[in-house]
This record gives C-alpha cells, sequence and structure tokens, in this order.
RNA sequence: GCCGCCGUAGCUUAGUUGGCUGGAGCGGCCGGCUGUUAACCGGCAGGUCGCAGGUUCGAAUCCUGCCGGCGGCGCCA
C-alpha cells in the first residue's frame, strides 16, 4: 500500500520502507547521484536515487526525463536536515510511469503566460494550497447550512429574465428561442421557501459586466441562502454566524496552506461577532470624516470601500440603503420608506464587498409600486409576483460571492487565482 | 461605456534621442561531476523583434490600422 508524502513526514517513519507515487517537482543530478524531489497532492520530498542501486537503463531514463514525469519509487526514509522538507527516501525501486519532457512552466513566467497554461499550473504549490483552501471554504459552507436546518436546492442556469440589470446578462440561443444564463438564483429560491422555508444553493452566476478589475469574474461562484419569517437582523445574524464558521474551519484545516501564500493569519484569528452594523447613512459621515469624497445617495465605490474597510479588522455590515441605488425586491423600511433594509457585508483589508443581502417586499401592493418605479412589467415577473399573491410571509435572503470570499480569506492580489479556471471578460481559455 | 499599459528565442527579458552581426539568464541538446537545494562547470543550437501598411539612405525603435493580452474606473458578489 502506497503512503502519501505528508504522513511519512516525521520520526516514526524514519528506518520504515515507504512507497510513494507522485510527479518530479525538482530534479538535480550529481555524478552518480539523482536528487529528485517527488511532489503528490499533500507535499514534496526529497528522493536520492544512487547510480548503483539501481538498472543501468532506469538510471539513464531519469537522468533524461524531465520535471512533473510520474513515478513510482520505493525507499527507506531517513532524517535529513539537508532535504527541502527534513526527511528524504533512500530510494530502492523505482519506474517512469508517464515522462514529461520540456514541460512549459519553468522559473520565469508572465502572468498572461500562467494563464494560458493554467490546465498546467494547478500543478504548483500555490495553486495546490488556493484550492485546498477553496475545498475547505465550500465544504464548511455546506456544513453550516445544514446544521442550521437549510435544505439544499437548485434553480435553473437558463432563465427568461434577469433579477439584477438586465443588460449583463448573457444570450443563449435555445430552440430558436433566446434564453439567458442566470446571474442569480434568488427569485427561485424565494419560490422554493414556500415548501422547504430555509433554503440554500451554491451554484455559478454568469454576469456580462464588462468589469477589468481585480474582483470581478463573468462566471462566479454564488452561495444564496432565503428563508421564511426572516428579517434583515435575523438574516444578518446567520451570515455572521456562517463567516465565523468558515473562517474556523480554514484556521483548523489549512493553516500549513494560508503559511504557504503567507497570509496574515492573526488578522483571520481576531475576527469575532458580532460583526459592526452600520447605517449606510452613518457611513457616509464617517467616510467624510476620514477624508472620502461621497455624498449621500451615492453608491460605495471601490475607493471608497478600500478607504472604508482599512478601518475595520473584521467585516463590517452596511444597512439601510437608499432604495433607488439597489434593487426593486428590497423592502423599504417601514420607518422611513426612502431607505430599504437591506445589508451587504464589506470584508476588510480593502477587499470589500462579499455579500448582498436583505429583507424582500412581501405584499403584493408594495411589489407592484416598486416595479412601477423602476418601470418594470409584472407580466415579465408572473410568477414572482405570485408568490405575493398566496400567503406571502416576511422573508430574508443574501448572496455571497464565494470567489471572492477565498480571494479575501486567502488573501490573494486577484480573484483570478481564487478559481481553477477564471472566465473574465477576455479569457475563456482554457 | 471610459482611462492606462504591454507584445523581441520555448519561457523571462536587455536593446526604443532611428545607425556596427539584436545581447543575456532559464529551458533544450552534447559532455563532466557522490550532497544537490529552481545545483554547478565546459560546449552547441535556437529570432518573421505580434500582423499589415507607411515615413526614411537606413526601422525592434517613428506614424497609421488591425490582432492578442494585462491593469484600473464604473457596475456588482
Amino acid at each position: 500500500m502506497a503512503q502519501q508524502i505528508e504522513e511519512i513526514l516525521n520520526d516514526e517513519f524514519v528506518g520504515k520502507k515507504v512507497e510513494l507515487r507522485g510527479w518530479i517537482y525538482r530534479k538535480r543530478r550529481v555524478g552518480k547521484l539523482i536528487f529528485i524531489v517527488l511532489r503528490d497532492s499533500t507535499d514534496i520530498v526529497q528522493c536520492v536515487v544512487e547510480k548503483r542501486k539501481i538498472p543501468e537503463e532506469t538510471f539513464k531514463l531519469l537522468d533524461k526525463v524531465g520535471v512533473e514525469s510520474s513515478l513510482v519509487l520505493k525507499g527507506t526514509v531517513r532524517k535529513e536536515e539537508r532535504a527541502p522538507t527534513g526527511y528524504e527516501v533512500d530510494v530502492e525501486e523505482i519506474a517512469v510511469v508517464g515522462p514529461s519532457y520540456n514541460f512549459p512552466i519553468s522559473k520565469d513566467k508572465s502572468d498572461e503566460f500562467l494563464l494560458d497554461n493554467r490546465h498546467l499550473w494547478v500543478r504548483s504549490r500555490e495553486m495546490n494550497a488556493i484550492l485546498k483552501i477553496r475545498h475547505t471554504v465550500f465544504k464548511a459552507l455546506h456544513e453550516f447550512f445544514r446544521d442550521r436546518g437549510y435544505y439544499e436546492t437548485q434553480g435553473p442556469m437558463f432563465v427568461t429574465g434577469a433579477v439584477e440589470g438586465g443588460s449583463t446578462l448573457f444570450e443563449v440561443p435555445y430552440f430558436g428561442k433566446k434564453v439567458y444564463l442566470t446571474q442569480s438564483s434568488q427569485f427561485y429560491l424565494e419560490t422554493l421557501i414556500f415548501s422547504l422555508e430555509k433554503v440554500y444553493t451554491v451554484a455559478p452566476s454568469f454576469r456580462a459586466e464588462k468589469s477589468r478589475t481585480r474582483r470581478h469574474l463573468t462566471e462566479y461562484w454564488h452561495a444564496e441562502a432565503e428563508a421564511a419569517w426572516y428579517h434583515n437582523d435575523d438574516m444578518m445574524r446567520d451570515e455572521e454566524d456562517m463567516i465565523v464558521h468558515i473562517i474556523q474551519r480554514v484556521l483548523e484545516e489549512r493553516k500549513k496552506e494560508l503559511k504557504y501564500l503567507n497570509r496574515d493569519i492573526e488578522l483571520l484569528q481576531n475576527i469575532e461577532k458580532p460583526f459592526e452594523r452600520m447605517r449606510y447613512e452613518k457611513l457616509i459621515n464617517f467616510a467624510q470624516e476620514h477624508g472620502v469624497n461621497i455624498e449621500y445617495g451615492d453608491d460605495l465605490g471601490a475607493d471608497e470601500e478600500t478607504a472604508i474597510t482599512k478601518h475595520f479588522n473584521a467585516p463590517v455590515f452596511i444597512t439601510h440603503y437608499p432604495r433607488e441605488i439597489k434593487p426593486f425586491y428590497h423592502r423599504p423600511d417601514p420607518d422611513n420608506p426612502n431607505v430599504i433594509l437591506c445589508h451587504d457585508l464589506l470584508a476588510p483589508e480593502g477587499y470589500g464587498e462579499i455579500i448582498g443581502g436583505g429583507e424582500r417586499i412581501y405584499k403584493l401592493e408594495v411589489l407592484l409600486q416598486r416595479m412601477e418605479e423602476e418601470g418594470l412589467n409584472p407580466e415579465d415577473y408572473y410568477w414572482y409576483v405570485d408568490l405575493r399573491k398566496y400567503g406571502s410571509v416576511p422573508h430574508a435572503g443574501f448572496g455571497l460571492g464565494m470567489d471572492r470570499f477565498v480571494w479575501w480569506i486567502a488573501g490573494l492580489s486577484h480573484i483570478k487565482y481564487a478559481i481553477p479556471y477564471p472566465r473574465t471578460i477576455r479569457r475563456t481559455k482554457p
């Protein structure tokens, strides 16, 4: 039975025979010795091949093949301070499974080149660490929702109407008709709360925004939830519990990866509930006091978000936006109908918005009035309007950008590093 | 929709006030080396300077158009 590299890197394995399977990460030949740094999904370990211990042809082949060749080897573990991970394997048997010559990625690499070769770059230690963190984020998200009594469900990807602005829909030919790729599953989740009460989904969302920024993808992973009988505050409570739970899990399971990425772990460890809740109006004052050029009624731009979030060590909820700058479905505040019962969650360190959510309008007249204000035709949204006709209830929900979340947690410079195959305005390959 | 930047060998690049045969590192190939750390030493090969047109005695270098890419704003998650 073969071992994985991570498990043999300790004193218990010293003197023991192991079988390893992996890929050549680095290779150095020194006379009748070949040093092979082997990698597998778990870690790297240096293996020493002595010419006299293996067949002549095998040594020649090993000398010839390049990095990323796949190998199976047997050998004995030894403590070795000179080796990169503190232990070394003296090789007794070794076989090349799949040779690799002239692997395109070497030490010099540009951003563009690595994106063109993403299918090979995913093997890098850096991407390996990011992908593991991403895995834990997704896993912990599911844990949270299941523990909190949410049902997992799914909406369609082909849709006929916009949730957000109509200009950012991707059109798809559909048997002589036109449909669109979904921007959000929110409206479908709203229908499902009448059956399941609390629902969530993790699915791609597509936005044809011509955005060229470090925080935008055209296809991104969207975690969305809706809950019946929830008000804005109830939803924010679940969200902060969720964020804290996921961060906790990442700190438990992925410290090694965070360190590899030089993430400031202390910043994550210091995040505590409850998060600051700040009304939009107060935020504007706060921002103005800190020299940000913004007025009441402006939506927050990237510069403002950065300036504001740099003053906080934890995520901050911004609530009660003016109704004009948010979509029609948000419920106006009964105490002041000029503002809505909504919230955005801004991640610290300048990462900015990762969640948008709020309480939905549940009264028919209010919904119809808001649609009229926005120039929307209720017939196009007949099924959404219907929900307010047949036993409507107060409810709230949110959408979390999973890639943005990973981007922040891993402390990455650009969101394209947070997903295996980023789709941006210019990039659809590989 | 708006603003800015880049394109020279497989990769990373130097060279851009127009002027000698466009240099280098990595990688590749050949040879050497029993403790290397993206090893080192010697040698060799590798170029449509993104494409097209223009200016000029002369263009990688200047101009125009096109193609490809990157970053930022706005919008958003």
